[in-house]
RNA sequence: GCGUGAUUGGUGAAGUGGUUAACACGGCGGAUUGUGGUUCCGUUAUGCGUGGGUUCGAUCCCCACAUCGCGCCCCA
C-alpha cells in the first residue's frame, strides 16, 4: 500500500466541517478588516528564504524542502508565508500604490522537514496577514487584533497574548552584545541548548525552560533599556492602541521569535490548554521593518503575523467546541429502478431551487433506505413510487415527527419553500 | 536531529510459539414483497505495518526499516 508521506494528512470527513468553518470565518473577518487577499507559489527560488528568513534560522538551515527544477534552478518548498508576500510586493512595485499602506492576508500549506508531532505537520495550513508601508503602532495592535478576535469569534476560552519589543536593528545589535557579556562567565551554567544558543542566537537563551530559575537568567540585562526613545515610544503606543481594543495582553521580555527579521514588537498568542506540550503557540508575529529592503525593494515599514491551522483545530478540539453544518434538507427515495429517472429530475430540480438534496444511488431496499435516512438525518424524505407517478401526488415525510404528506407535484416547491427556511451561502 | 511508546478487519479492540484470530460497533441480507432509530437470525480478516532472522512451526521471540503518537530542539 502506498502511503501518504510522513507529516501531511488528508482532509475528510471528521476535520472537513471545522476546516471549511474556519477558512469562511477568515475570509469573511479579513473582509471586515477591508484587507487584501494575495495568493504566492507554493515554491520560490530557494535564495528567496535563505535572504529573508536568514541563514542562522533552523527553518532554512535544517528544515526546507528543497529540490532542483528540470532547468537547474535550486526551488525551495516555502517554509512559511512572509517571504513569498513580500517578494511579490516589491516584484509587482506594490509600493507605489497610492492606496497605502497595502494590507494582505494570505492562507495555505507550508512545508518544514520536521519531526511531526502533535499540533506539528511537514505540511501544514498557515493563514497569515502582512501590511506595508505605514509605521503606525495601531496598525502593530490590528496585526495583534486579528487573530485574537479571530479565536474569539470561534469561541476559544484559554487564550493568552504576549508582546515584546525588540527594537530597531540598532538597538537589538547592541543588546545581544550586551547578553553575549553577560552570559559568558556562567556558560558553564547553562544547558547544553543553551551552550548552542549562545553562539547562535543568544536571544533565544531567555525562554529556556530549564535554565529558567538560575541567577544569571534573572539579573540578565532587560531589552526594555536597550530601546532607544523611539522604539520605546512606539511600544508603549502598541500597548495603549490595544488597551483601546480592550485586549488583554502581558508584556513578556522573553520573548525573542525565531526568525531573523523581526524589529520592535513581536508578539505571541498562546491557547492556555492542557496537554498542549511546547506547541501551544497558536500564532505569531511581529514588525518586520527591515525585510523589504534586505530583499530588494525600497525602504518599506511592515507588519504580520501568522497562525497555525492545525493547532487551531487542536484547540478547538480541546475546548470542545462544536461547529454545527446546514444538514441535508431533503433525501429522496426511488421504490425501484422504474422510478429512478422521474425521482432524479426532481432531484436536480430540487438541487437548483436552492435545496440539499441527495437520492439513493445503491437500490437499497425500503427498510435500507430508511437506515441511510438515520444517517443523513435529512429534514424531509420524498418516497417516489408507482402510484406517485401516476397520481402526480408525491409523499412526503417529515423526518422529525414523521408526520407524512401528500403534495401536489406542482406544488412540491412552494411546500418545501414554506417548510424549510432558506440559509443564506 | 535526539529521546520514548505503539502498529491486529470498515471502526473500537481481546488474544496465543502450534491446524477455527474472541467480543462489540458498523455494513449487508432476512424475519417484515411501500415506511425508520427496537428485537431476533444469518453473514462480514486465507489475515495480525514491511523485510529479514530464530524455530519443526511466528500475529506472538529477535533485528532492521516504515508509519503513527508523545516529549525535546525549533516553530505556527
Amino acid at each position: 500500500m502506498i502511503q501518504k508521506p510522513k507529516g501531511t494528512y488528508d482532509v475528510y470527513k471528521e476535520n472537513n466541517k471545522e476546516i471549511k468553518y474556519i477558512e469562511k470565518l477568515i475570509e469573511a473577518l479579513m473582509d471586515k478588516y477591508n484587507y487584501e487577499y494575495v495568493r504566492t507559489p507554493l515554491f520560490e527560488a530557494s535564495e528567496l528564504f535563505h535572504r529573508g528568513v536568514g541563514e542562522t534560522s533552523d527553518i532554512v538551515s535544517k528544515e526546507t524542502y528543497d529540490f532542483k527544477d528540470r532547468g537547474d534552478r535550486s526551488m525551495t518548498l516555502r517554509p512559511e508565508g512572509t517571504a513569498g508576500v513580500v517578494r511579490s510586493f516589491i516584484e509587482n512595485k506594490r509600493y507605489a500604490d497610492p492606496n497605502i499602506p497595502v494590507k494582505n492576508w494570505y492562507y495555505g500549506p507550508m512545508y518544514r522537514y520536521e519531526r511531526p508531532q502533535s499540533g506539528r505537520f511537514r505540511e501544514f495550513y498557515q493563514f497569515g496577514v502582512e501590511v506595508f508601508g505605514s509605521n503606525d503602532p495601531m496598525l502593530d495592535a490590528e496585526i495583534i487584533s486579528i487573530p485574537v478576535n479571530l479565536y474569539k469569534l470561534i469561541g476559544l476560552k484559554g487564550i493568552k497574548v504576549s508582546i515584546n519589543s525588540l527594537g530597531d536593528i540598532e538597538s537589538r545589535l547592541k543588546y545581544k552584545e550586551a547578553l553575549i557579556e553577560h552570559f559568558k562567565p556562567h556558560i558553564d551554567d547553562l544547558c547544553d541548548d543553551c551552550k548552542n544558543r549562545f553562539l547562535k542566537n543568544p536571544l533565544r537563551i531567555l525562554d529556556c525552560k530549564i535554565d529558567h530559575d538560575k541567577e544569571c537568567m534573572k539579573n540578565a540585562p532587560k531589552i526594555i533599556d536597550y530601546l532607544n526613545e523611539e522604539s520605546l515610544n512606539h511600544f508603549k503606543k502598541v500597548q495603549e492602541y490595544l488597551e483601546v481594543m480592550e485586549i488583554d495582553y502581558k508584556v513578556d521580555p522573553n520573548i525573542v521569535r525565531g526568525l531573523d527579521y523581526y524589529t520592535n514588537t513581536v508578539f505571541e498568542v498562546e491557547a492556555d490548554i492542557n496537554g498542549f506540550g511546547s506547541n501551544n503557540v497558536l500564532c505569531g508575529g511581529g514588525r518586520y521593518n527591515g525585510l523589504v529592503e534586505t530583499l530588494g525593494g525600497p525602504k518599506t515599514a511592515a507588519v504580520g503575523f501568522a497562525l497555525g491551522l492545525e493547532r487551531l483545530l487542536n484547540a478547538i478540539k480541546a475546548e470542545n467546541i462544536k461547529i454545527e453544518d446546514n444538514g441535508l434538507d431533503i433525501y429522496i427515495i426511488p421504490m425501484s429502478e422504474n422510478e429512478k429517472e422521474y425521482s432524479y429530475k426532481l432531484c436536480q430540480d430540487l438541487r437548483m431551487n436552492g435545496f440539499k438534496t441527495d437520492i439513493d444511488y445503491m437500490n437499497r431496499n425500503i427498510k435500507a433506505n430508511f437506515k441511510q435516512v438515520d444517517r443523513l438525518n435529512p429534514k424531509y424524505i420524498i418516497i417516489i413510487g408507482e402510484e406517485e407517478i401516476n397520481s402526480k401526488i408525491l409523499t412526503v415525510k417529515e423526518n422529525l415527527n414523521k408526520k407524512e404528506y401528500k403534495v401536489k407535484e406542482e406544488e412540491i416547491l412552494d411546500f418545501l419553500d414554506e417548510k424549510i427556511e432558506e440559509e443564506d451561502i
